[in-house]
DNA sequence: CGCGATTTGGGAAACGATTCACAAGCGCGT
DNA sequence: ACGCGCTTGTGAATCGTTTCCCAAATCGCG
């Protein structure tokens, strides 16, 4: 990625580091959890422990936002909640086409976790005639030839994939094409794209086959140990 | 994790880095796509191509798994794949447990990339009376009360949770209290496990929320370009 | 058999992320 | 008004990862 960090004296947005990214949109759940429980502020010690990260971590990374603590009393739950939304661009909604409504598609289609968060699912694809235009938690399953369409019509600016590994590839070329530039993959290929687009990929069979590696490490300790 | 990296002279494993293990999936799969195309050798540049890493990252992270490269030729299909599965510890059997039958489970139950890769899904388990008995994708999913009774008939190693976010923290604890060190949630939350236990996380909202990040970026940097 | 083309393996530098440690700021009690 | 205890924000140190680069190993060919 070429990527200019820091754009100088843009809108109060600091060039952020990826790993910190990754970290907000957990204590964004966090501190909706605590909202709900009628916390007005929190020390970045109990956020961070809710957090599972360590108390300089998360001050560091908060610490990219800008200065939102007061200092010997903590953060106000309302002020970072809202600031952290804003920083991942969740102020404005975000139209989520679901690609490939198979098993894992359909479950997808019905997670209340998208649209609690500001996502709205905007349009439900398949390839599969006998699958189009049935309907789905509620939506209509569109055909994939007016893939196109969709995506202008409904202004779609993140896909997820859920479609065969054989057909991604396709897919996203055709997705790149008319201008989407975030994509989430599920299939179990490495796609690829020009660089301005971000794709990110969820590989259930490489997260079971990291926690084997695990497995068998412990299992060889246990062998060391009892040596 | 307090793990004592590079046990000595064990059988021939040496501490591979977790952002190595994270990427041997990766290169196992596009490894196995690869024989089937009746390749028999693959030089680092290849392989790193097809998996979307550079090539010096890709003979680092194939370095710590030992020395099965042959300079000026390249690395052959079918010991590499060996050595990787074995490193990861894919030459015993698994058997995973899916616990929280919903849209989501429902759909991983039915996931064929299970299987292929050497895992067996050893029980579907859930808490709704309702759905105790059923049969979903040929399997009959299982009370939730007998969770520590059928762990250990079916010697589950790896749990899966997708329960819904208020459970998960509960049935961890009761996984763990069994002996299940290593867990894949779903659900989220943070989930409190001791030490010794692994715990990878999926959270699907988190990832539209890094990709929502980047999509803001690239809105304001073209706004910046078009200044 | 020796030479050039090729490709690995790995030391070392560059980079990025995390943790440490503490000065600076704030609120409260007196 | 002042001092004490608490908590943030951040420079510096540390740690892990990635990239650079080249010597060493291997093959094919003349």
């Amino acid at each position: 990625m070429t990527v200019q960090r820091d754009a100088g004296a843009n809108g109060g947005a600091r060039a952020v580091p990826d790993a910190t990214v990754a970290r907000l949109a957990t204590y964004l759940r966090v501190l909706t959890a605590l909202g709900e429980d009628a916390a007005t502020t929190v020390s970045s010690e109990e956020l961070a422990t809710a957090a599972g990260v360590n108390s300089a971590m998360l001050r560091k990374d908060l610490s990219f936002l800008g200065s939102y603590g007061i200092r010997g009393v903590g953060y106000d739950v309302a002020t970072l909640t809202e600031e952290i939304a804003r920083t991942l661009g969740l102020t404005v909604h975000r139209n989520v086409a679901l690609i490939g409504i198979g098993n894992l598609g359909q479950a997808l289609a019905g997670y209340a976790g998208f649209a609690s968060r500001g996502f709205r699912i905007a349009a439900l694809i398949d390839a599969d005639p006998a699958r189009v235009s049935t309907t789905v938690q509620g939506m209509a399953v569109r055909d994939i030839a007016e893939l196109e369409r969709i995506v202008a019509d409904e202004h779609v600016t993140i896909a997820v994939l859920t479609t065969p590994a054989m057909a991604a590839q396709d897919v996203c070329d055709r997705l790149v094409a008319v201008g989407v530039t975030s994509i989430l993959n599920f299939a179990p290929v490495v796609l690829g794209v020009p660089g301005h687009v971000d794709v990110r990929k969820v590989d259930l069979a490489a997260e079971l086959q990291i926690l084997s590696f695990h497995e068998s490490r412990k299992a060889l300790q246990a062998a060391e140990v009892a040596r």
